[in-house]
RNA sequence: CGGGAAGUAGCGCAGUCUGGUAGCGCAUCACACUGGGGGUGUGGGGGUCGCAGGUUCAAAUCCUGUCUUCCCGACCA
């Protein structure tokens, strides 16, 4: 893409409403305008940002055997009615009428509807173990929205629904999404820790909170310094293997939020506790037959009996995930993106636009880099060689190839590592070969 | 929902106390210079001062109401 056509606007001052690193980096960046409180527009690089981890969050939910459809943004009100959460739900809920007077809403979640879904379809314990899932904006009519993405009204959350015949088996659907979680976010190139949760008012007995280690996170966060040892992109997904043991390990040593914390029934000592702040980025429960008993989600097994089946809700704050990315990865300077999601992988600067052989020599590094399918930003704006820099700085692309008269006299571009600041000189003509190897 | 702060040009702000023709920086437009870390100069364009009432000869400024945004707290798959 060139810069020259492209619809990026930053900024040079941080909106006075900004006050976290990632609200103000993102507005900065030209990533998201404010629409109102907690609404946000995603202009064109915040826009791939947010593809790239729905990609990412995916392809780890089609591994671990999830299966994708889409849901409705609104729903009709009646069956909140028959789960008696209509009235629970408060005024979180976005309630609207339709012109026949009818009541909708505006989906804060999804667990009545797929349940709905699955009752009408599916009569035989051997359709089960069953697992959908959808990548869908949600709206939740927060109190206080705050923190720009990180805590929005309006949100695009990953919502898996797990149902299974009896209880260790939806277990075992547990864990496959706990081993696609650990997946999901080391891919992300974040480091996210599972801590045992409060069910809350979704009920149920298991439920874990994934938590990204930020030091502007939201809560305070305690677990046992062993957790440096794991590595969660060694963990294998998979449906049919015994996943027990991956959890087991996982979920060995401790890790509390704030709310769950006691120092005094901890299991962990005090040396090995870390003390840490961090991001709520996904949630997982298994809440056993909450809704498939009130709403006759029922399935007919060996012996021909109907059983209310077992069902697990998965969720991914998607868009809450770019504000925590930037919040664990970023300095004074601006963005630093992990490769797997940042809008481009190359920013390509042209120092000198008069000087044509300059020019020349960056179109054509431009064309190849396109050609072989590396995704490149194109600082071809005829503006200052400090514009750039602080600009590339700025959106923060893992890798900046800056090219100037210099350069072209001595045969080199220089590359920039974002993340580590670390420069080097490479040859012109070898330079493309080092994004394709 | 309790407490606090703020709405003046696209962004950041001054002006409000003490009423009298709406300002600065950045951005933007034109031209020239410049070209390896947000460069320099000259000249332009852009605001019914959030909105609605009121007081006054006169309101960004004083009064009343209202809307919006942000912060702290409570809340929060």
């Amino acid at each position: 893409m060139r810069l020259s056509r492209y619809f990026l606007p930053t900024l040079k001052e941080t909106p006075a409403e900004a006050q976290i690193a990632s609200h103000r980096l993102m507005l900065r960046a030209g990533m998201i305008r404010q629409g109102a409180a907690g609404i946000y527009t995603w202009l064109p690089i915040g826009h791939r940002v947010l593809q790239k981890i729905e990609n990412i969050v995916r392809e780890e939910q089609n591994k671990a055997g999830a299966i994708e459809l889409l849901m409705p943004t609104i729903q009709s009100a009646d069956l909140w009615v028959e789960s008696g959460r209509y009235d629970d739900y408060g005024k979180e809920m976005l309630r609207i009428e339709d012109r026949h007077e009818r009541k909708m809403l505006f989906g804060p979640t999804n667990e009545e509807m797929i349940t709905d879904i699955f009752r009408r379809e599916v009569k035989s314990y051997k359709d089960l173990p069953l697992n959908l899932y959808h990548i869908q904006w949600k709206f939740r009519d927060e109190i206080r929205p705050r923190f720009g993405v990180m805590r929005g009204r309006e949100f695009l959350m990953k919502d898996a629904y797990s149902f299974d015949l009896d209880t260790e088996s939806a277990v075992r659907s547990y864990n496959a999404m706990f081993v696609a979680y650990l997946r999901t976010f080391a891919r992300l190139g974040v480091r996210a820790i599972p801590m045992r949760a409060d069910t809350g008012p979704i009920g149920g007995d298991l439920s874990h909170e994934f938590i990204v280690l930020a030091e502007t996170g939201e809560s305070e966060v305690f677990f046992d310094k062993g957790f440096d040892a794991f590595d969660p992109l060694a963990v294998q997904p998979g449906t049919d293997e015994d996943l027990q043991p991956t959890v087991d390990q996982w979920t060995s040593l401790y890790a509390a939020t704030d709310e769950m914390h006691n120092p005094d029934t901890a299991s962990v000592s005090e040396n090995d506790l870390v003390r840490g702040r961090g991001i709520e980025v996904g949630h997982i429960f298994l809440f056993g037959d909450k809704y498939s008993k009130p709403m006759k989600a029922e399935v007919q097994d060996a012996n021909g009996s109907s059983v209310p089946v077992q069902m697990g809700s998965y969720g991914i704050g998607v868009s809450r995930l770019a504000g925590a990315i930037i919040e664990a990865s970023h300095d004074e300077a601006g963005i630093i993106w992990p490769e797997s999601v940042a809008p481009f992988k190359v920013g390509l600067m042209n120092l000198t636009p008069k000087d044509a052989e300059c020019t020349t020599t960056c179109d054509r590094l431009y064309s190849q880099m396109q050609e072989a399918g590396v995704e490149v930003l194109y600082d071809d704006r005829a503006t200052g060689a400090g514009a750039k820099f602080a600009n590339m700085d700025l959106i923060g692309l893992p890798w900046q190839v800056a090219l100037g008269s210099r350069g072209i006299k001595n045969g080199v571009v220089e590359l920039k590592n974002r993340a580590t600041g670390e420069r080097q000189e490479v040859a012109i003509d070898a330079i493309v070969g080092k994004f394709t190897s």
